[in-house]
DNA sequence: GCAAATTAATGATTTATTCAAG
DNA sequence: CTTGAATAAATCATTAATTTGC
């Protein structure tokens, strides 16, 4: 019997060291040839897939902004309170944008960037460094072609391909020249993740169509 | 010499109706395996990829809730300039949520979400109906490890798997018992689209960091 | 009529948000 | 509470309609 193989993927502190390491070096969106070595590289130290990586580079500049806008928020408010106690013209309006929705509650779904002071956030912080050539493709694979059952046989499906090609000029923010990795051999890894979403706290208006 | 092969993926007619068809059937986010189904059926009639199956339930879904919110939000301005000349207590406060940002406006990409009133929309009508079950899955397939250049030999990468697996109530909203295709034998099929977005209107704020 | 110029649709990509495991 | 995973919203970019001046 599998000792309840965790259904996420859990990261090594050699991994995320690493992660972190090149994340800080610059990477920031890796493209699909970058996510492969990654990948490779990072399964000597446990298990691993490409798409881990992915997420992993996602989330992280995702929450990266996300602490920065708070950051910004904060910042603001105290300034605004500042500003309250003494007032100056108002120089930084720009920074709304970076502003924390103020009344969005965590864990509450159906309501959230609604603030009540007239301006909000969702700044477009993309491409303010490191402009990128992008390059998808998609391909459709089927080993055996004879799956009505959905048992997890690992690589039937839609598969879809992400090719997030940086240019030449790897050097942007930092200054630093961002070493690449070598290329290594990968061989093929599936797995499949499920979720029982029907009963749980999703589509939490089932029976009252005026809840939303 | 190719005549100009469009870069994106172009509908026939009758793979429009089909798939216009299934989608009022009530197909809404179709599992990997009935994109494959569609796409071998939809192939009948001209060229197409799983990726546009996909992409075209996501878009023609979003832009359906996007519709929607459009007409609530009409309908309420109407409501509530009305509601300014009879003054009611308010009781579709819940409404809200189905707004359309009111001062959004298309092609002026550094401002939206910003209104002036205090309240917004994005709304969550995920799940309204048809709960469904999902079921992702990754692969990592590399056809010959030897890939130094990016030059569309289609299937390295990192695949992404979309199986969106709707339960076995498929008599959702509309009452129809949405007949599902036939299995068709699907063989590979992959494609690469370049972007060359580098000098582009991407990343308008490089020069002057206070543009947002 | 017709082709350059605008605008509207919509295919494709990226980012923000939410869910939920640990 | 952190964060991996999943989904939807926003955005970008190209193609089709449509308009306009000739």
């Amino acid at each position: 019997m599998a000792p309840a193989p965790s259904s996420r993927w859990c990261p090594t502190p050699e991994q995320l060291m690493i992660l972190e390491e090149m994340y800080r070096g610059g990477v920031k969106t890796p493209s699909a040839t970058q996510i492969q070595h990654i990948t490779a590289h990072l399964s000597l130290y446990g298990k691993i897939e490409g798409k881990n990586v992915f997420y992993w580079f996602q989330n992280h500049k995702a929450r990266d902004r996300q602490k920065l806008r708070r950051r910004l928020s904060k910042q603001l408010m105290i300034q605004h309170h500042h500003q309250q106690l003494y007032p100056i013209n108002h120089h930084q309006h720009f920074l709304h944008h970076f502003l924390e929705p103020p009344c969005y509650i965590p864990g509450f779904h159906q309501v959230h960037h609604c603030n009540s002071a007239g301006f909000l956030s969702q700044a477009q912080l993309q491409n303010a460094c490191c402009p990128q050539m992008v390059d998808y493709t998609w391909k459709v694979e089927i080993p055996g072609m004879k799956e009505t059952e959905k048992s997890a046989t690992g690589s039937y499906g839609d598969d879809r391909v992400f090719m997030t090609d940086m240019g030449s000029s790897l050097t942007c923010c930092s200054g630093r020249p961002l070493k690449t990795l070598e290329l290594f051999p990968v061989t093929a890894t599936g797995l499949d993740h499920k979720k029982t979403a029907l009963l749980s706290s999703k589509s939490p208006n089932v029976s009252s169509p005026a809840t939303n």
